[in-house]
DNA sequence: ATGAAAGCGCTAACAG
DNA sequence: CTGTTAGCGCTTTCAT
């Protein structure tokens, strides 16, 4: 089951050349026909395999990548994951994932790991982006690419959407198919994303293009199905609205559990929308509409931001957003599932 | 954003003491407190923190433990994955994770990588475990760890659990709450989940013990909610079924939209089973009934065996087993939900 | 085109 | 207790 493996020198003693010779002709550069033949084939006679230990060290490359999430159960996350990892592969880079989530290092933390050197680049989706965290991603001592709140003022590559925007397309949706009064069930308030989509649904319930009759906001203590089971119950016991507008897909989620405790039927009694537009929401029952931030593409872009970062010499920070798109399902069928209740 | 990371050496010469003194003081083995002092001191003064790749050369060891999977999309991945980074984390070692889904790379590819040494382990669950695989894993370079078939026979660590007999619970509930007419969907059979699973139904529904009338398996081409659908619509076409087992949660979430479809009620005309107990299990309305095979205690176990084996010198392969057990939910409530439909 | 040798950053013998 | 030194496996000058 362990075996030792053999080294660049024992495949050049092999050969009967040496060393630089060696290491040449494997990489096929500047080495004759005959000698990359021989070294080949002594190679492959030993089973050589590079050390990719001794290779880091030398070249002052890993050709890791970290990706840094604070909950690597949430779904958003895992896409952001697979598509930065179909970037990366590609180019030889390996993905490591680290979690904040359930140990106590904060987001800072990890990021000052880095200095170990264990990796040559990192893609870090925040929850919380506060000063810590900015300095510790200035001084990091590899390329840093944040996926969220746009960091162009300190000079770092940030993949951002505007969920502000998407909650506006959320809003405008329901009031499309008739709906006057919506409630809001949002994340934490001090969270990037809490904080962006409030900004949104205050944006889109205020002022004359609110054709709406009412709106009113319940905060959750998570952006989890738990939290918003609860947020839910709060909200729709006080009774009065015929849509709600949750801030992920997760709370949705929790939303229509809490309506059908109180025997409400969606959409037919409460319209529901979520956001991130996430598996979970396509298969649920009801399908849920969503707004789309593009997990899957800011990854990509993410990934090739870093990619470009490892690869060349020091770029201005980059910028890319990545627009919302609202998805409508069953969750806000404007029409009630009369049919689906028909048997 | 990007700046050159101090070594040992500029630190040595800061403190003015000789570079061995300089490691042994900051690893706190044999030196005078004086040293220790005047050591920390000019560490903390440069920022110094030790390069992990000067380490891992040096000490033929990566701290990284591999986990690889066909598909970290699917949740029972996640699970593991969130319980090896917990066992494995406090321990130094951080994860990294492979996919051979999406790419075209075999497992037997993927553990032949490990070749390159830039792990000190690997944790592996295969949907398809044959000859080849084996092999690589046997001459892996280090430590491996399954996650699926016991692989005992080949002197390979590996933790598994009985999801025959977790089918066999699955069917055993169903017949208690009185259902009769039986259908299975499976994943494909020629995967190890799925030739077990099939097993396990084909002997819960057969011999005395069965004291129900009918059962029929039908077969999807994955273990996805769509190839559930799709094998849902095909099994539920042929009628006279008022109950299926599924071969895990998606299937079963697939089998369900699949009854919406015809217009058949969940459990009221069909009770379902998944498999695995995951979380959207849970929340999927109705809340599915599912046989836990224990995804994070497997993960947990294997992540503590790769520990071991990286840890110590080679003991004999170690075989650990997880017993699956029935969580019921709403999919299988004995009466139907008369009390959910009223209003 | 090939070989000799330096050195990436670190730990661990070995001497003193 | 401290310093000197070797060397992990590799790439890359620098000569030849």
């Amino acid at each position: 089951m362990t075996s030792s493996r053999a080294t660049l020198i024992q495949v050049a003693e092999r050969a009967g050349v040496s060393l630089a010779s060696t290491s040449r002709a494997l990489h096929g550069t500047g080495a004759s026909p005959a000698m990359v033949e021989r070294v080949r084939a002594a190679a492959a006679e030993l089973g050589y395999s590079p050390d990719a230990t001794g290779r880091s060290l030398r070249m002052k490359r890993t050709f890791q990548v970290a990706f840094a999430v604070a909950d690597i159960g949430n779904p958003v996350y895992v896409e952001m994951l697979t598509a930065i990892h179909e970037v990366l592969a590609p180019h030889g880079y390996r993905v490591v994932v680290m979690s904040t989530g359930h140990t106590v290092a904060s987001t800072a933390d990890l990021v000052r790991s880095l200095s170990s050197g264990f990796v040559d680049g990192l893609i870090v989706s925040p929850l919380r982006t506060d000063d810590e965290l900015v300095t510790a991603i200035m001084q990091a001592p590899v390329p840093v690419v944040v996926i969220g709140r746009s960091l162009e003022q300190h000079g770092i590559d940030s993949v951002s959407t505007d969920s502000a925007a998407g909650l506006g397309q959320a809003v405008a949706h329901l009031l499309e198919i008739g709906r006057r009064q919506i409630g809001f069930v949002n994340g934490p308030l001090d969270t990037t994303p809490g904080a962006a989509r409030q900004r949104g649904f205050d944006a889109a319930t205020s002022g004359p293009a609110f054709t709406g009759e009412h709106a009113e906001t319940e905060r959750a203590d998570d952006f989890t199905v738990a939290a918003g089971l609860e947020a839910g119950r709060r909200l729709l016991a006080r009774g009065g609205l015929d849509a709600v507008v949750a801030a992920n897909d997760l709370l949705a989620i929790g939303v229509i559990r809490a309506a059908g405790e109180l025997g409400l039927s969606v959409p037919g009694d409460l319209a529901v929308t979520g956001m991130d537009d996430t598996e979970i929401g396509k298969v649920f029952q009801p399908s849920l509409t969503s707004v789309s931030l593009g997990s899957a593409e800011r990854g990509r872009l993410a990934a090739r931001l870093v990619l470009d970062r490892v690869g060349d010499g020091v770029e201005p920070a980059r910028q890319v957003a990545v627009g919302p798109h609202l998805v409508v399902r069953e969750s806000t069928a404007a029409a009630p599932s009369k049919e689906k209740r028909a048997r």
